[in-house]
RNA sequence: GCCGCCGUAGCUCAGCCCGGUCAGAGCGGCGGGCUGUUAACCCGUAGGUCCCGGGUUCAAAUCCCGGCGGCGGCGCCA
């Protein structure tokens, strides 16, 4: 048997704290004194010190930093040991001397772009662990939510031909002999599903090719969107307090070490439960005239205006009943007040800002057409979306949730790229 | 697309304003030391196309022009 197959968790052996054990893992910090060697071992469940006499592991004092080690010796209460249990080595079993690592303590307390250039190895530091650990349960947590409401997953393609938004951020792909598109959103494809399934979901990447340069923009992100038939955007805000307090709930539940270990306050997210507070546009702007910012009733609300909004809550907003103008074509107008639209964006605490963005949809193809053209666009472009509503079309509502966005509040990262393994934004495309 | 900032050792940075012992520090590497270390510590040592090109000058990392690369913010959005 490989001898690495006899090892037990790292977690596993703080929990016993005696005993004779295997170990395997990484050099996570290694300090050689005059007669024993302290080597921090680190695998995916935690970090465990090992002691070694010198004189019996000489060759080993000059391993560097995450070369790879499977060892076996006695596992000691230890007060002195960080995490209160070390290993006293017996026989190092198998060792892969690594070169002298790259990324210095340096590098990580400068936040250095150079993290981002090895980012390959980057992803193996304990605070990237936790970040995705918690990545990892925002997901789960997300798929559960909706299983539990009656919501079918549904898989939209990637490969598309017409734009949702508009068409200059899309990105271009050779596809055969012609041109195709990645898509920016699933929303067009849920709409179409909803006549089936009545309650649709899914977790897919979008594509923007927008050359934004913000810490909360990528060009390729992860995107929850659902879509429900018979339903007006009252429903699609409570379905959005609904994950959104559910995902928070499941992270405060299984990822108290790794907030912990990100140094994360969970008081704003033991807040964040239903229901979010509500405001509308009208409301928005008295607000922040009131604050002193130059806004007219029309206008769009800036994100410098969004962080100023969510300074006065301490939970999520949900911010709604747009002008026309100022949201995409698909929204549907208030029947009763035509130049607001059914629409709204949720706003997360701490000035972290949008992180959904939805509402109820035209459901009459003459309306949509007549509105299609009044954004200047074509409707020939649209004309699958338009035809959904030639036979037996339905009030219904949608949104769209930034799983990426929601993990960086969550985690309180400053930037969205430090919640993704491997980010993509305007110009980094690798590693 | 617009505005601002930056580029010096493998990494993090100082030096630039006011040109001339300015090729520097810490980490990392290597060599040695050290009574159990907690990002260990101490001593020694190797390591640089000062982003590139041009200009000014007796003299340029430093001043000027152009280019390349990177970062932050806005707009747009999730």
């Amino acid at each position: 048997m490989e001898p690495y197959k006899a090892a037990i968790p790292i977690q596993e052996a703080l929990r016993r704290g005696e005993g004779k054990v295997t170990l395997r893992g990484w050099i996570h910090r290694k300090r050689v004194l005059k007669e024993k060697i302290f080597i921090l071992l680190r695998d995916s469940t935690g970090v465990i010190q090992l002691v070694l006499p010198r004189d019996k592991f000489k060759d080993l004092e000059d391993l560097n930093l995450e070369s790879a080690l499977v060892v076996t010796g006695a596992l000691v209460k230890e007060p002195r040991a960080p995490g209160g249990v070390e290993m006293h080595v017996e026989s190092v079993d198998w060792v892969y001397r690594g070169e002298p690592y790259p990324i210095n303590e340096d590098a990580v307390a400068a936040d250095s772009e150079y993290l981002l250039d090895v980012r390959h190895l980057w992803i193996r530091s304990r605070k990237m662990q936790a970040v995705l650990k918690i990545r990892h349960t925002v997901f789960g947590a997300i798929h559960e939510y909706f299983r539990k409401n009656g919501f079918y997953e549904v898989h939209p393609p990637m490969f598309i031909t017409a734009a949702v938004e508009g068409g200059a951020t899309l990105f271009k792909v050779q596809y055969f002999d012609k041109i195709v598109y990645l898509t920016q959103s699933s929303q067009f494809y849920l709409e179409a599903l909803i006549y089936g399934l009545e309650k649709v979901y899914t977790i897919a990447p979008s594509f923007r090719a927008e050359p934004s340069r913000t810490r909360r923009h990528l060009t390729e992100f992860w995107h929850a969107e659902m879509e429900i038939a018979w339903a007006g955007m009252e429903d699609a805000v409570l379905v959005g307090e609904g994950v959104i307090s559910h995902v928070v709930e499941k992270v405060l539940d299984e990822r108290q070490e790794e907030l912990r270990l990100l140094g994360r306050r969970i008081e704003p997210l033991e807040k964040a439960k239903p229901p979010f507070y509500r405001v509308s546009y009208d409301e928005a702007v008295d607000i922040l005239q009131k604050k002193g910012f130059k806004i007219g009733w029309g206008d769009d609300i800036g994100a410098d205006e969004e962080r100023a909004l969510s300074q006065d809550f301490d939970k999520p907003i949900v911010l709604y009943g747009f002008p026309e103008k100022v949201k995409a074509f698909y929204h549907r107008n208030n029947p009763r007040r035509p130049e607001v639209t059914l629409s709204f964006d949720v706003l997360l605490p701490e000035g972290y800002g949008e992180v959904i963005g939805g509402g109820e949809r035209i459901y009459q193809a003459e309306e949509l057409i007549e509105k299609i053209k009044r954004f200047g666009l074509n409707p020939q472009d649209y004309w699958w979306y338009i035809d959904l509503r030639r036979y037996g079309s339905v009030p219904h509502s949608g949104f769209g949730l930034g799983v990426d966005r929601l993990t960086m509040w969550i985690v309180g990262a400053d930037h969205i790229r430090d919640v993704v393994p491997f980010p993509r934004d305007v110009r980094r495309t690798a590693p």
